[in-house]
DNA sequence: TATTGTTATACTCTATAACTATA
DNA sequence: TATAGTTATAGAGTATAACAATA
């Protein structure tokens, strides 16, 4: 069975770009939804990631990866730390500055996000054989390289919702 | 040259579903600026879409596969033929339905839409050969099925807004 | 004077719920 | 009583700009 088109309409002739836009967006709701379910949102996992990667850097940068403002950075962080899984230290030699570190348990949750992000890779590529998925990522990897997006961060980090409220909650 | 890796961290690792996410929100972005020139957002452009492959539908019918409320649709369509892109006819049969129509006018337009399509498809896809292109439009499609997505519209239609303002606009 | 973090505020987008007219 | 379309409205999310502390 291909891909149903609804009525006797001119062959809409979906493209490449327009089915990677329509399954990206799919899978960032799957993954927020999945998520939910360790009181996260995809800007919040995004920045757990990103301290991971790299622990100590300043807000401002930390705001300027995820883009997003600085000021929507203070209550956004304020929440992780709230919770305990970040904390904020001051930097010594330029007193203005906080250095963003993750506690452990803020690596806890990390080792849980990871296994979400592994069983959402499942989920997603299930109709692909392991080659194929390799296929894929070579493809995607490719593609990505070549429009200079940075590694581990997407737009969607910009957005503070959970996921949009859609009807099939 | 492969893929930059940040710092010495232990191998981000990023699967399918993450460069999935990561350049459909990245084409989208690209393509909502594109069609800006035409004064159009991505979600009139798949109104647009949608009434040349189906005219005549109601406004409910429309709404719900555009995955907005009825009531936000009111002032959506409202601009729509205020520009003389669409046109409402009284349902004869049930007078509290409209039937969305596109205007010549909104023809016009529509192909102006589909070259751009065709000018973001080509820039989304620069680092592919036509042969790889067809590889990946397959192993897209196989996963849009197999993940039950209806053919021409995006959860991104949802939001109204242009798009994000981004820093490098 | 410039920069980091912070707070205040005005504005936009949004869903919800009332309302009307038709059925 | 139910449905299509419409309007009103209150709430959430947002960027902008002013602010304090430090450089």
């Amino acid at each position: 069975m291909s891909v149903n088109r609804e009525s006797e309409s001119p062959a809409p002739r979906m493209g490449a770009a327009f089915l990677l836009a329509q399954l990206g967006a799919h899978g960032a709701e799957l993954f927020a939804r999945r998520i939910a379910e360790l009181e996260l949102t995809p800007a919040q996992a995004g920045l757990l990631r990103l301290l991971a990667g790299a622990p100590g850097r300043s807000q401002r940068e930390l705001a300027d990866d995820l883009g997003m403002p600085a000021s929507r950075f203070v209550p956004f962080a304020d929440e992780l730390e709230g919770r305990g899984l970040i904390e904020r230290r001051r930097n010594a030699s330029d007193r203005r500055q906080y250095a963003l570190h993750l506690t452990d348990q803020g690596l806890g949750l990390l080792a849980e996000l990871r296994k979400a992000g592994a069983a959402h890779e499942q989920e997603m590529c299930q109709a692909l054989s392991p080659e194929e998925r390799r296929q894929l990522m070579g493809l995607l990897g490719r593609m990505a390289e070549q429009q200079q997006l940075t590694l581990g961060v997407h737009p969607g980090y910009r957005s503070l919702r959970a996921h949009r409220p859609g009807r099939a909650q």
